[in-house]
DNA sequence: ACCTGAACACCGTTCAAGT
DNA sequence: ACCTGAACACCGTTCAAGT
């Protein structure tokens, strides 16, 4: 019988996030190498050289032990203490999308309830920034859950992408293929579509990410 | 051995999809009420009065039904033709913040390639809505994705908290009790999110939704 | 052309038994 | 206190055989 008490036990963190960086613990590096489906209680087991039974004296269940590793790699994402509130949250915000980036299996994990997690500093940074940056008290919870709301959207769309496409495409050549597909969509039906294909054959991830941000932050500011 | 072969065959949207409303489809009634692990090859070829078997001759496979079922949902959700651009966005939001409130199960769906669904209309109607904001061309694309990601994170987000939440918990009492929680964090480690705990426990999350929209809209025309 | 249903290769999870 | 590993109750998927 197993615990699976609130706390995760030091063996999981060890099991999870053992070594100094993450891809040295098994958990991080099973999933990292084959996906979500690639952790599995099995393969976490025979890593550890052990029984699939073991794990259990640790974990509650799948969801914890997925919710363990994911607390792990958001703890990794921390805001650096930038000066202006925009810089800091454009920071915290690419840090974001780096860890998606490296670990594209946290965007289906994300939306889990924060709970008690590390994503609850993460929602701490911004809200800070969000005071930093002269918002109303009583705006301040709605305009934190807006650019919360706003990076998670784009974390889980970019790792659902990056887990969609097979590992060996060239981006490039992908981009291209979709860009002329939509160039000859029905010009009826989808006008809008067809003319931003080339926009999307040339567009970067990253720069439309961030782009995003300034969207909210310039609506923050011009709000009052 | 079944085909998978692209479009949808007329079986299959009958299996995912007959008759006028969608809570008679076989699959999608699965899913409401079990959620996604409800949707079992099994369960669904025992509603049909089948064999597991026989749903691969239409379906090429889990994938696939979810898409399908997935595509139903979202083509039902329609933008109305507004007049003014902001109104149809908001409108258009709504529509899918209801939806995912009526089937959870999206909101880890939406995560998926686009394609060439129903999701593509939602796009190309959301485009319009920036053009008709007298958007310069350059940006659409990047004005449209970021409405896109915001919608489709809120939703996502909305979508995990109903999933997470036992179905008959209480709202308000549920929304007391984090708010609690919140209200008696570390004061230095969590300044912001004790000052709003209030503001969380009497929060409306459909409110809230539209005033990051609003928020991101502002942003765009105050930008020219 | 489409259905049947047993069979295969897996899962997460449990639990008596060990140390 | 923690590990072992067989066993249970499921999965998605396949495929020979039917109609």
């Amino acid at each position: 019988m197993g615990r699976g008490t609130g706390a995760v036990s030091p063996s999981v963190i060890s099991a999870v996030s053992s070594g100094a960086h993450p891809s040295n613990s098994a958990a991080i590096g099973l999933l990292d190498a084959a996906g979500e489906s690639g952790l599995t209680f099995r393969a976490l087991a025979e890593r550890l050289a052990t029984g699939p039974g073991a794990i259990y004296w640790h974990v509650a269940g799948k969801d914890e032990l997925l919710g363990a590793a994911t607390d792990v790699v958001v703890a990794m994402t921390a805001g650096t203490a930038d000066t202006a509130p925009q810089d800091a949250i454009r920071a915290l915000a690419l840090g974001a999308f780096d860890a998606i980036d490296d670990h594209p299996w946290i965007g289906a994990q994300l939306t889990r309830a924060p709970g008690q997690s590390p994503m609850m500093r993460v929602f701490e940074h911004i809200g800070r920034q969000v005071q930093a940056l002269g918002v109303p008290a009583a705006d301040q919870f709605t305009v934190a859950s807006a650019l919360w709301s706003y990076i998670l959207g784009v974390a889980g769309q970019n790792a659902a992408n990056a887990r969609s496409a097979p590992p060996d495409t060239d981006r490039a050549e992908f981009l291209g293929a979709v860009s002329a597909v939509w160039a000859n969509l029905d010009p009826d039906e989808y006008a809008f579509t067809r003319s931003v294909a080339g926009q999307l054959r040339d567009h970067d991830d990253r720069q439309e990410f961030l782009a995003g941000i300034d969207l909210i932050l310039t609506g923050i500011t011009a709000g009052r």
